[in-house]
RNA sequence: GGGGGAAUACCUAAGCGGCCAAAAGGGUCAGACUGUAAAUCUGAUGGCGUUAGCCUUCACAGGUUCGAAUCCUGUUUCCCCCA
């Protein structure tokens, strides 16, 4: 079949918003006029080591720049990084990833993994590949010969490694290997574009050298920009805890996006939406507030449903912007042996009902004030007040853990 | 193989014989203020306990001392340099 494909400007206007850098940006248009020209759609890679098994939102943004590619005619070309997941990506690390995973490991995290980027990409008319395929034959005097194609000095212009040197941190041998295998993907799927972010740079950069010798097309590097996570500054990402995966129920969701910093949205917008830029700058100039809340919805209706949004976006403002009780407070059973006379002090209420991890921790909990009671949250004032418990009593540590009493 | 350095609470990091449950920053948690954002301010941040007290912590195991995170010995782990 003979693609016909939109105007290349067209597919620059599309493939370019939200993008960081591309290297070499000319060739891009090259290449997307010769594909035109000739019906051949171009090539998209985007590897993904299965090394955890929650896709969150940082992931998010090369892969809808692929889902874009599909949408413009081109081909998705999914790498499953089995054998570079067993090293590590050292970018942007400055250490070495502690643990090594077991090829089993890898195996499920591929799976679930798949599923998840199924939520953006359409699986249907992608390729996947797993670079174990061929790395797993690799006969070790090709590895040395690859080997032989970088340079120590090379490996040490790039930041993390250079960091950690400077640091006098571990760099392992395997490590060094991480982006030459990275590269090679490149060159066993022949691929003309490759999607990442912009600390990839290096990797990108070394696949063309390596495609050239192999007498192949060059591949382009399409970077995007780093997502920050939820505290505005730091990437994205699930060691870190500041992240929105896309497998969260839409509340959840909702709550993170409410914590994000301001500053933060235009990019959001601009990422993860396909919002005009006109508009984002529109919304951005309104109520702020309204425009997170405009956010939120968008995004979780991509991975849920658009009445996803609306709803997580109306209960949030019920419970969390205005005085509604939440509607998911869990029923925590207290034994009745804990109280003497139906009362119960309030340091052991709260760890009794794991509100609280420590009597200590209760304690300060409740001199910061933080320790509430029923619906109408009465400050309990001292730590050694008698509670009188009842069936159902509503329970609270702080405005986000709660419990309903169930004696018991 | 040789030489030099390092291991402190969630992280970074001070402390170098008693005043050390251990400075400082970050993080985190709570409170105030808000749009439960950010920023800012306040408080807390090993466990148990009636705010005085007790118990367990400064890589691990021993030792010296009235007394050790601090000194000694051994062990383990890590880093750097030279070969």
């Amino acid at each position: 079949m003979t693609a016909s494909f939109p105007p290349v400007e067209d597919q620059l206007r599309i493939i370019t918003r939200g993008i960081e850098k591309i290297v070499p940006q000319e060739e891009l248009r090259k290449k997307l006029q010769h594909s035109k020209d000739t019906g051949t759609p171009l090539r998209i890679k985007y590897g993904i080591d299965p090394t955890g098994i929650d896709v969150h939102l940082g992931h998010t943004v090369p892969l809808r720049k692929m889902r874009q590619f599909q949408d413009l005619g081109h081909q998705a070309v999914i790498i499953i990084g089995n054998y570079t997941a067993l090293v590590g990506d050292p970018s942007g690390r400055d250490e070495a990833r502690s643990k090594r995973l077991t090829e089993a490991e890898v195996e499920t995290n591929a799976k679930t993994y798949l599923e998840q980027v199924g939520k953006v990409v359409d699986m249907s008319r992608a390729e996947v590949h797993r670079n174990g395929d061929w790395f797993g034959k690799m006969s070790f005097a090709h590895v040395l010969s690859l080997c032989g194609r970088v340079t120590v000095a090379q490996l040490l212009t790039r930041d993390d490694f250079a960091k950690r040197y400077r640091e006098e941190k571990p760099i392992f041998l395997h490590e060094c290997l991480y982006p030459v295998m990275q590269a090679w993907d490149s060159v066993e799927i022949k691929s003309d574009v490759e999607l990442g972010g912009t600390e990839q740079l290096y990797s990108f950069m070394l696949a063309r050298d390596l495609q050239a010798q192999e007498s192949l097309n060059q591949q382009i590097a399409v970077m995007s920009p780093i997502l920050v996570g939820l505290d505005g500054i730091r990437r994205m990402g699930k060691s870190l805890g500041n992240y929105i995966g896309i497998s969260e129920s839409p509340y959840d969701m909702m709550k993170k996006f409410m914590q994000l910093p301001d500053g933060v949205m235009k990019m959001y917008f601009e990422l993860l939406t396909e919002v005009p830029l006109d508009d984002v700058d529109r919304l951005l100039a309104g109520h702020l507030k309204e425009a997170k809340v405009t956010l939120a919805r968008m995004v979780i209706g991509q991975y849920h449903s658009a009445a996803d949004g609306d709803a997580a976006a109306a209960r949030w403002q019920a419970e969390i912007g205005g005085d509604a009780l939440p509607t998911d407070i869990p029923d925590v059973v207290l034994a009745a042996t804990n109280l003497t006379d139906g009362t119960i002090t309030a340091v052991k209420l709260l760890t009794a009902l794991s509100l609280c991890p420590s009597n200590g921790e209760a304690r300060r909990l409740i001199q910061g004030g933080g320790a509430k009671l029923g619906e109408e949250k009465t400050t309990i004032e001292s730590h050694d007040q008698q509670i009188a418990v009842t069936d159902g009593l509503l329970v609270w540590a702080g405005k986000k853990k709660y419990c309903r009493v169930k004696l018991g």
